[in-house]
DNA sequence: TTGAATTTTCAGTATTTGTTGAAAATTCGG
DNA sequence: CCGAATTTTCAACAAATACTGAAAATTCAA
């Protein structure tokens, strides 16, 4: 592997955790090489610093790209396609939550709602189709949490995250405001 | 497969989903299996329903037990050993995120905070500590949030994630509030 | 203790997943 | 168009992971 000691350290880690994820180690170093890089890169470089063949690293990129992980830059007269990874890492990890949620719990709800709507034809069934009502309920909550929250600017979002559950002091509190009469509660 | 039609799709599917995350297909439907069942459950039982062999039952049985996901229940007169889930699945939930945590991103904080300490010996080192740092706070921020919220009731739990990003419009109300000259605010 | 019931371990095998080089396909300047 | 540069595909091979049966270990009632 060629690269500086710091760098390597981060990208050999990378390929660990991929594997834990649901990726593969060398789709992680991939990922992990773009994002400590200080400039886009073309597989070739990539190739060279983690001694990796050219085919995995196109095969890498592919996968990477059908995560949307990828910014794809042109260099002026060069033909070779180069890579870097989105600046604004709060936008990495909301595309990466999103993708994730779209292949790991979107396909879970669709096919709860569907063993939801037939009939139980025994008593064990209909406590299976509880216990799936329960965790459809559950799922749709933060799915629905989430969906909402996205819409943040990274700004609010930020604001939000560092309040934790503080925010539920401050719900308490308008509960009283508004609760008084002749409140001071005017517009929203 | 030996189980009622509607069981029997939300293992299977639960095997597959099984295999995007980190565990494998038959974790994923022992855990499933369990998870509808209206009674504890026995290896056994476990063979019997999935079709697959003591031995790998038992390994399942250890792997999530590995992640504190079982429910042992003693059966008075009988030696074997009976498995469940919890009944409240926002236990399950909190349990799992807890584990996946562990796992998938406390290790990479102290990766982080390992390379963080180093000091960088060229240009592209620099940089890339940049980078580190900023996953790295990024990385606190969503835990240290997480550790907080993680703290709350069930109850509030739910209040909290069905108000999404509203909460947002309740702290402008709070700043407008609390900003005024002789407030309301007195406890807290 | 003993030994039947039960669970766990593990070496061997099967299955899945990852990697490669070579060949095919694509792209684009001339 | 042509053909050099570049990327992608894919069949063969390699590595990792999962699964099994048989044997070892454990547990507990008698």
């Amino acid at each position: 592997m060629n690269l500086p000691p710091l760098c390597e350290s981060f990208v050999l880690h990378f390929g660990e955790m991929g594997s834990r994820w649901g990726i593969n180690r060398t789709v992680g170093q991939i990922y992990a090489v773009l994002f400590v890089s200080d400039r886009p890169l073309c597989a070739d470089d990539i190739v060279e610093r983690l001694g990796i063949s050219r085919s995995n690293v196109s095969m890498g990129l592919k996968e990477l790209h059908s995560w949307n992980l990828l910014r794809p830059h042109n260099i002026q007269g060069d033909r070779r396609e180069f890579y870097g990874t989105p600046d604004d890492i709060y936008a990495i990890v909301r595309t990466l939550v999103d993708e994730r949620k779209k292949r790991e719990i979107d396909p879970t709800l669709t096919m709860l709602r569907e063993l939801l709507m037939q009939s139980p034809e025994s008593e064990p069934e209909r406590h299976a189709q509880d216990r799936m009502r329960e965790m459809h309920e559950l799922i749709e909550l933060m799915t629905g949490w989430y969906a909402d929250v996205q819409k943040l600017e990274t700004e609010r979002l930020i604001q939000l995250l560092s309040l934790g559950s503080k925010v539920v002091k401050v719900l308490d509190f308008k509960d009283k405001i508004v609760s008084l009469p002749g409140s001071l509660m005017k517009g929203k």
